[in-house]
DNA sequence: ATATTGCTCATACTTTTGGGTGATTCTCTG
DNA sequence: CAGAGAATCACCCAAAAGTATGAGCAATAT
């Protein structure tokens, strides 16, 4: 309860206390320093100084840095498939499962099995099973040639 | 001459000035707050407050602003056409070099590195090194991603 | 009611891939 | 001639992918 307070305002705790002892310090200086009369100037420009820079350290220690948005433009490809049919007769020979379709298809964009899993909420061994079941239908080793061979068989786009 | 210089040091200049002439007050105001002896805190307090503040102002005037690069994709279609005709405005952009090229093609066909390698007689190391340029130029991280991201780009058929 | 199929997940192990670094050789260019 | 870029290769480490096997659960077919 007192933690969480102090984690919260640590930095405002902080800077009191540290105003709160530099002041103490000060008046206890003030004591010797006020015998030589010409120190005064010194004084008071430590004083200056000192709370200077501590402005500027909370300054710098609180503020929301500002942001200077640079804007970087960038060319994407991307391939305007409007006249892609399914052939639906490979698709239904291979007698791919619902779920292993969705994999391959996911497979398709590139996706590392990682976040094919992600994308399905599914556990990455999930995945795994669903790819190996996949290359075994597909009658292919690797997920790369089941992407090739799935698209030369018309069956994803 | 005199104003280029002021120009080029205004903020360090009117800080001295400002500090300067808080000081003059300061030390004028001393004299009558002297004479209440329990006002000395107060003084003291207002010093630090003061400078405090000008310590938060300087630093928010002069802090860099910290820079934000956002990547704005410009979408370019390419258009889908049953005989394939390579881009060789994206194809030169990318600066492949010619053993690259060679490679993103066998890499297309969902051969291993292994396999390729075998392929175009030399060792296993030196098709990694061609396929993480490739990668780099690419700007993937996979062989899936970079067969795909070819393939929209239209730089492989 | 059993068998099958699809989906899920786990564990354990091997292979492949990717990242980083550095070296060598050759060729082209200023 | 020095420097840059391309191609070659090696070594190491880490991450991702793939293989094998077993198992639980729900819907469906027999």
């Amino acid at each position: 309860m007192f933690r969480a307070f102090f984690l919260k305002h640590k930095l405002v705790i902080l800077y009191g206390c540290a105003l709160a002892l530099l002041l103490f310090v000060m008046r206890w200086l003030e004591i010797r320093l006020l015998i030589m009369s010409h120190a005064q100037d010194i004084y008071f420009g430590a004083i200056a100084l000192i709370f200077t820079a501590l402005g500027i350290w909370v300054a710098l220690k609180v503020a929301t840095p500002k942001k200077e948005v640079v804007v970087v433009e960038k060319t994407v490809y991307v391939k305007h498939t409007n006249d892609f049919v399914r052939n639906e007769e490979a698709l239904a020979a291979l007698n791919l499962s619902p779920r292993e379709t969705e994999v391959l298809e996911l497979l398709a964009t590139g996706l590392s099995n990682a976040e094919i899993a992600g994308k399905l909420f599914v556990s990455l061994n999930t995945v795994k099973t669903h790819t190996s079941k996949l290359y075994e239908k597909l009658e292919v080793k690797r997920r790369t040639q089941a992407v090739e061979k799935a698209r030369q068989m018309g069956i994803i786009a």
